[in-house]
RNA sequence: GGGCCCGUAGCUCAGUUGGAUAGAGCGACAGCCUCCUAAGCUGUAGGCCGCAGGUUCGAAUCCUGUCGGGCUCACCA
């Protein structure tokens, strides 16, 4: 049954159009108030001019020419349906979760915090909508894969390796000053006693103490990125390291494939990319006068080999400070042949709150709040749903207070206060005496409305690649949920047989989506 | 100055890709537990959708201009 082809067949019948294509496009959309039916097109309006008729003549001879399982009315313009009861008793026997198809492969890369610091509050919100993202696409596209670009190399790697020797040495009491542009936290003395703990420091050669900066330092900063994205339901399935990436000589291929195309040229001991020719307003190095690499030549050969993996989606999760460097990368995948194939999705930033005062961060002086710590003090469920609680586009202030209470403010609350009901229901198996299903009211049909758009809800997740649509979905079941509960019983109810199938229903929906949005399925609250 | 994001209720924000009387949470006020968890529900109050034009049957939504706030404009990463 298919609303929107009952439509078009009744159009082409009543007014003698004998091509679909002769009729303008029209959306199956939802009525304001549920007492209206549940959907409603602007039918009228939409075929006004070409009939020349009044848009309420139209809906009205619509309305009463179309047949199926339904009552349809015209208001206005607008034809508006309300499902029967059987129908909607029919469709409470199959499932509502499903998913459209997307055919290919995805690749979600986000957080790719350097490993010279932990990974910080501030990634916290685009770890979150990066690791909702890829349970989303997985379920659609043939596969999805989440990635840590792990940026293991270069300048400041070699500055934090640095830092952690000048903190060992202080550790062993020297009077060494750590230089200005040193990591100046407290984290990096821990890594030094950590080393030291580790490694016997003072029979090592300079070379084998590089060594072990280099490799042991570096990984116990990776260790501990891995344990705290785990703290909070991060699931990263590939990490890929930028020593490999300059190993396999990617930047070179880039180099190649750039100087081949006649995109690079020499100027002031520099190598530049012609950017310009792609849109960018100014020309960009790739290979600085002193021989190194920029971090943009490296960034470029990391996405070529993302894709030579074979993924057909790239998104890569970025924080709204990063703006500036989204047309360079655009400017040159496009120059290599592959414009539009990534998708970036930009995060904008986060303010933290505590008793009113926006919590200061200062990542220069280390005196940052972890995320390790926000996670321990509010949980991973409250983190979780805080950080996706606005849309990505949308600065978002999170206020700590809020989140640990237990109350309204906090919609994790809600929406697992919801789910808990609903599951109680369930057990009281035993109980439940089979009444006839008489039919659907006002707060059965909002629930059923809602949970029948799950396929829509998913699609426009993955258009917009905001995994806000979801937690705001999940708010709006719960919504529609705690209505359907306190308005009357399920349970030895007249109606029990339909209200115990939504129940079921609701409960399949809920908890597809708190494993989407990585959150518990708690039995109590 | 250029680019991107945001201006909607006192506050924080939605608004399903142009539709009907613009919604929710918090805050304020008034109610609801003999009943599957009251961490909930019901009701009241609160609006020049920043401003000005334009497009059309219809604009919070699209276009142009303008004002205000955020981010950003490296041979840093």
């Amino acid at each position: 049954m298919d609303l929107k082809s009952i439509i078009y067949e009744t159009i082409e019948k009543q007014f003698n159009i004998t091509s679909k294509d002769d009729i303008p496009s029209f959306d199956l959309q939802l009525t304001p108030d549920i007492g209206m039916g549940e959907y409603a097109v602007p039918v009228g309006f939409v075929l006004a001019k070409k009939l020349k008729m009044a848009p309420d003549k139209i809906a009205e001879q619509i309305a009463e020419n179309m047949h199926g399982p339904f009552e349809a009315h015209y208001v206005k313009g607008f034809v508006n349906i309300r499902m029967s009861d059987d129908w909607w008793l029919s469709r409470l026997n199959e499932a509502f979760v499903s998913y459209p198809h997307i055919t290919g492969n995805a690749l979600v890369e986000f957080v790719s915090a350097n490993p010279t610091g932990p990974v910080h509050i501030g990634h916290g919100r685009g770890a979150v909508v990066g690791s909702i993202l890829t349970n989303v696409l997985s379920r659609v596209y043939d596969k999805a894969d989440s990635e840590f670009y792990i940026n293991d190399a270069g300048e400041q790697i070699r500055k934090f390796c640095n830092s952690v020797e000048v903190r060992i040495r202080q550790l062993k009491g020297e009077q060494v000053e750590l230089p200005e542009d040193s990591y100046h936290g407290d984290y990096v003395v821990d890594i030094a006693k950590k080393v030291l703990g580790t490694y016997d420091w003072d029979h090592l050669n300079e070379e084998q103490k590089w060594n072990v900066l280099w490799n042991g330092a570096v990984s116990m900063m990776e260790e501990w990125h891995k344990a705290t994205l785990d703290k909070l339901g991060v699931m990263m399935n590939i990490w890929t390291s930028e020593r490999r990436i300059r190993a396999e000589k990617w930047p070179e291929k880039v180099l190649e494939l750039l100087g081949e195309k006649h995109l690079t040229y020499e100027q002031e001991d520099a190598l530049w990319f012609k950017s310009t020719a792609f849109g960018d307003d100014k020309d960009r190095v790739l290979v600085k006068s002193n021989g190194e690499y920029t971090y943009y030549l490296v960034d470029i050969a990391y996405h070529l080999e993302k894709i030579s993996r074979g993924y057909d989606v790239l998104v890569d999760v970025w924080g709204a400070d990063h703006i500036g460097h989204l047309s360079r990368m655009n400017s040159a995948l496009t120059a290599l042949g592959f414009e539009n194939r990534l998708n970036v999705v930009l995060v904008q930033t986060v303010r933290f709150w505590r008793q009113g005062v926006a919590v200061a961060m200062s990542k220069r002086k280390g005196e940052f709040l972890s995320l390790d710590e926000l996670i321990e003090e509010i949980g991973k469920d409250a983190a979780r749903i805080m950080f996706v609680s606005r849309s990505v586009d949308a600065t978002l202030d999170f206020d700590i207070d809020v989140a640990k209470q237990k109350a309204m403010d906090n919609p994790v609350y809600y929406i697992q206060y919801a789910y808990v009901r609903a599951r109680n229901i369930l057990m009281k198996e035993q109980e439940r005496q089979y009444g006839d299903a008489k039919g659907f009211d006002t707060y059965e049909r909002t629930l059923l409305r809602l949970l029948n758009a799950y396929e829509d809800r998913i699609a426009q997740t993955v258009r917009k690649m905001d995994p806000f649509v979801l937690e705001s979905y999940a708010w709006d079941l719960s919504d529609a949920f705690h209505k359907f509960y306190q308005f009357d019983r399920v349970v030895g109810c007249e109606y029990e047989n339909s209200r115990w199938l939504l129940t079921e229903r609701f409960v399949e929906v809920m908890e597809e989506l708190f494993d989407i949005l990585g959150i518990e399925k708690l039995e109590h609250m």
